[in-house]
DNA sequence: CTTGACTCTGGTCTATACTCCAGACTTTAT
DNA sequence: ATAAAGTCTGGAGTATAGACCAGAGTCAAG
C-alpha cells in the first residue's frame, strides 16, 4: 500500500493531482488508514496508469470517465451498448494516431530537409515541409 | 482571399478562435480591406490546417507556436538548432504515437471480449482488457 | 436606402485541469 | 521529545483555450 505521496512520485504527478482526480470521481485509495490517511493498492496503480496514458493521448478528463465508468456501470449497460461506445473510441483514436503520424512525416522531412549544419535555417520551415507533403 | 467567417466555416472553427489565434501570434490574415476587414490567403489555409492537426493530436497552442516560430526565426537559428528542436519533437510524437496505440489495442481487446449481445456487460471493462494485456 | 448579415475592437465570462495556500493533525527521524 | 516531513480538508487562485457580448461600423440584396 502506497501514501499518496508515495504514490504521486511513482506516477510522475503531483499529490494534488491525485485528490483532483478523487474529487473528479475517477480514482479514489482503496482504504484509509486510521488517521484518515489515503492508502492506494496496486489496482489503484494500474487504473492511474491507465489515465495518465489516456490524458498523454488527448482524453479530457471527463472521457476518461467514461471508459472508467463502463466498470461501474457495467451492469445496467448490456454488451452492445457497451461495445458501440467502444467501438466509437476505437474511431476517434484510429483518426488521431492518423494526424499523428501526418504530424510525424512533416517533422521528418523537415528534420532530413535540414542539413544539421551552422548556417542559417533559411530554408527550414514547418510550413516549407508541409507544402511538400503537398506537392 | 477569404473573410473571417468563410475562413472560419472553411476550417470548421469559430471566428473568435481564429482571432484569439491571431492575438496568441500564430496566425495573421494576409491583409486587409481598407475597412479593417480581415482577408486570408491560401497560404494561410494551409497555416490553419497545420495548427489544427498540430492541435489535434494533442500539441499546445504554444508549442504550435514553436512549431510555427522556426520560420520567424530561421535567420538567427542555425540549422542545427531546428534539427535539434524538431528531432526533439519527433521523440514526443514517437511516445503519444506508442501511447495511442497501446489505448487502441485495449479498446480493441475489449471490443473483441465484449459479445455485443443483450445481456448485462459484467465482464467488460476497459481495466479487465488492460490487465489481460498486462499478463 | 434600409434591412439583415457580417465584421470590428475591447471586454468579461467559462470550463478544464490543475496548483497553491492555511491551519490542523500524524508520522518519521534523530 | 521534538523537529521535520508528510497528510488532511476546504477554499482560493491560475493557465489554457476559447465563448460570448456590446456598441459601432460595413456590405449585399431587394
Amino acid at each position: 500500500m502506497l501514501k499518496i505521496g508515495e504514490l504521486a512520485k511513482h506516477a510522475g504527478i503531483s499529490r494534488d493531482a491525485l485528490r483532483f482526480y478523487e474529487k473528479y470521481g475517477l480514482i479514489a485509495p482503496s482504504t484509509r488508514t486510521d488517521s484518515g490517511y489515503r492508502l492506494y493498492s496496486k489496482s489503484d496503480v494500474v487504473r492511474i496508469s491507465f489515465i495518465l496514458s489516456a490524458k498523454e493521448v488527448g482524453f479530457t478528463l471527463n472521457e476518461i470517465h467514461q471508459l472508467l465508468e463502463l466498470e461501474v456501470t457495467k451492469d445496467v449497460k448490456s454488451c452492445q451498448d457497451v461495445k458501440q461506445f467502444v467501438d466509437n473510441k476505437i474511431q476517434v483514436v484510429n483518426q488521431r494516431l492518423n494526424e499523428m503520424k501526418k504530424i510525424k512525416q512533416s517533422l521528418k522531412t523537415l528534420s532530413n530537409a535540414c542539413c544539421g549544419g551552422n548556417e542559417p535555417a533559411t530554408h527550414c520551415t514547418i510550413l516549407g515541409a508541409l507544402s511538400v507533403q503537398n506537392r
